[in-house]
DNA sequence: TGAAAATAGTTTAACGTTGAACTAAATTAG
DNA sequence: CTAATTTAGTTCAACGTTAAACTATTTTCA
């Protein structure tokens, strides 16, 4: 009937299962850390603070959208919480006068410490279970598949 | 200072990564399989269509949210969903006065297969790209992390 | 057997997300 | 140069989720 790669119903429910099991993980870790987290930070939140304690430099909330693959809508609103809670600072760019450039405070870094240390406390009992050589196997297949989605949505 | 496991900054690093992946796989993924549905579903209304056409017996909302790991309420809306469409049929149970009985309709029955086809279509490129082989090689290890995420959450 | 505890399901508020509509500024082309 | 297009950011409605409060049953056990 026509040329295309077949697959059988059970690869198929296979594939499925894995969008599954990430769908739940995600669901699952994420509720669990925010539960935990001080001075009402989300994941999202956490996620932006965390960015910028790597060392990275400022960036405008669009190369936060891309970096942390979410609408430019969402990175307003957690750009929002962060502003407010005075985490990060917030300026008009100097050769743009469209954009702006988001950067860590001092209140932000130290935010971060006390959720590093709240979160290091909940996967205490994950690390325990699941040696790091367990989860880094799985990172590369995770980015591959990643990226792949990125560029074709 | 204390005798618990300690991992390096490094490694701590990869452990929220493989979070990260996780999460941004999820996002993307539902995404654009949800904007591809037809019938107005979801895919948590297509994922209970599903259980059941993989020729799982009736449940109770309950059992239900147990299986797919969400919470009572959240349950309560998609089969409302489901419902209103005429997708699963769903009756109070003979022997608990509290409980009631979901199975999937006729109607529900055909809808699940136009959405099975509508997913083949957007999975065409991915299964492309991301053999069998690739993608199931990451499940056990998912699997293990999922279970274990459910039974500590 | 009767009171207390557990369980099934619903409802509601709060939250983060998408997608679309919108404003304002910058870039591109005729 | 000016008009059309693109880009950065905001706002808003819709949606699915959690958590908590609630009703109605069933189970436990003293």
């Amino acid at each position: 009937m026509n040329d295309k790669p077949e697959i059988t119903a059970e690869q198929r429910a296979q594939y499925f299962r894995f969008f599954n099991e990430v769908g739940i993980i995600n669901q699952l870790s994420s509720t669990k850390a925010e539960r935990v987290m001080p001075h009402g930070l989300t994941m999202s939140q956490f996620g932006v603070l965390n960015h910028f304690m790597r060392g990275l430099p400022p960036k405008s909330p669009q190369d936060l959208a891309a970096a942390f693959q979410v609408t430019k809508g969402a990175m307003t609103n957690t750009l929002k919480q962060l502003d407010s809670k005075g985490f990060v600072k917030i300026t008009p760019s100097e050769t743009d006068g469209r954009s702006k450039i988001v950067s860590i405070s001092d209140k932000g870094r130290a935010a971060h410490v006390d959720a590093q240390a709240a979160l290091a406390e909940v996967f205490q009992d994950f690390v325990a279970h699941f040696s790091f050589e367990d989860v880094n196997a799985l990172i590369p297949g995770l980015e591959k598949i990643r990226i792949w989605l990125d560029e074709n949505r």
